[in-house]
DNA sequence: CTTATTTGGTTTCGTTTTGCAACCATTCTG
DNA sequence: CAGAATGGTTGCAAAACGAAACCAAATAAG
C-alpha cells in the first residue's frame, strides 16, 4: 500500500504533481526563489522538520529542480540552487500566488515588481498564438489526433 | 502532531497550498476541467480510493473550490462543479501542465487548444504590465513599503 | 591549539494520513 | 420487484510525517 503512483498515469499534470506535489515542496522551490540557499535557511524560514527537509531536498535533486553545490573548503558544506528546471516553475508559482491573493486576499508582507520598472507584476493568463486571454471554456482537449476528447461520453460542458 | 498548518505561514503561495497542495486536489480539479462532474467518474478516472476522494471533495467545497448540487429527482444523486474560483485555478494547472512537458517530455495523450481556431496555447508566462516576459531574475520581491527583501542578509542573487 | 558552535544529516518513536476492502442506505433501471 | 448504480462510511494495515535526540565534520571563538 505505496501512496498513488502519480508517474504512471498517462498525465503531465500528474507526473508534475509526482515532482512537486507534495506539501513541502513548492514552498521550497518558493523559498529558493526568494534567495534562501543553505540547509539552515530553509528550516529556519519554513519551519520543516529536518528529516523531512532533507528526504525533500534529495527528491527535488534528483528530480533535476535543484543541485547540490559544494561551498565549504573541505566539502560538508553545500548550497541548495535551483536550476533551470527549478528556475522555470516560476509561472506555477505566480500563478498560484495570485490565485491565492484573489481568492483569499493579500495575508502577505511580499510583493513581487518588475526589477526594471519597480512596477508590479501583470496577471499571469493562459494566452493563445495571438496573446489573448483564454479561459478554460475558451479551450478544448483533444486527441494527439485532434479528436475532441470525451470524458465517459460527456460533451465537457463545465 | 499534526501535519503543520500552512494557513497562518503569512505567505500566500503556503495558503494557497493549504486548499490545494496535497496530492490529489489539484488533480481533481484537472479532472474536473475536463468535464467529469460525478463521483464515480473522478473514482474510476482517477483511480483514487472513494474515502479520500470524499474528503477532498468535502474539502474543495469548504475552500469554494468546487460546489455539491444536487441533480436526482429526490436528492442523493449530485454533481460536482467547480466555482469561478476553482476555474481560475486554470492558469494554475496548465502552467505546471506545460511545465511538465517542457521537462519531462509530453507522456500526455492529450493537447490543449484554443476552441476557437484549433491551435495549441501559446506558453504561460510571467509578465510585467507591457505584456514582455519576465523570468524569476527580472523580479525582485519587496516589502509593503517597497523596501527589497532580504532573506536573511542574502541579496538573493539566485 | 583547544573548545564551542554551526552545519547537514540520521535515527527513533509516536501520530496522522493513505489505500484497500467491506459494508450500507437510497435511488435508478430492467 | 430484483438488481445494479450512486454516494458514502468504517476498519485495518502500511506508509508518511513531525518532534526531538543524537552524531560527525567543519568552522569560529577564545
Amino acid at each position: 500500500m505505496t501512496r498513488k503512483r502519480f508517474d504512471e498515469m498517462g498525465c503531465c499534470v500528474a507526473s508534475a504533481l509526482n515532482e512537486v506535489g507534495d506539501w513541502w515542496s513548492l514552498l521550497i522551490v518558493k523559498q529558493a526563489m526568494l534567495g534562501t540557499r543553505r540547509y539552515v535557511d530553509f528550516q529556519n524560514s519554513l519551519g520543516i522538520a529536518k528529516n523531512i527537509l532533507c528526504n525533500r531536498l534529495s527528491r527535488l535533486v534528483e528530480n533535476g529542480v535543484m543541485v547540490r553545490v559544494d561551498v565549504g573548503e573541505h566539502g560538508k558544506r553545500y548550497e541548495y540552487r535551483l536550476t533551470d528546471k527549478g528556475r522555470d516553475l516560476f509561472t506555477v508559482v505566480t500563478a498560484l500566488r495570485q490565485w491565492s491573493e484573489r481568492w483569499n486576499g493579500a495575508q502577505d508582507s511580499m510583493q513581487l515588481v518588475d526589477r526594471q520598472t519597480g512596477e508590479p507584476l501583470a496577471p499571469v493568463t493562459v494566452q493563445n498564438q495571438q496573446g489573448q486571454p483564454l479561459t478554460v471554456r475558451d479551450v478544448r482537449f483533444v486527441d494527439e489526433d485532434g479528436k475532441p476528447f470525451e470524458e465517459a461520453g460527456r460533451p465537457s460542458p463545465l
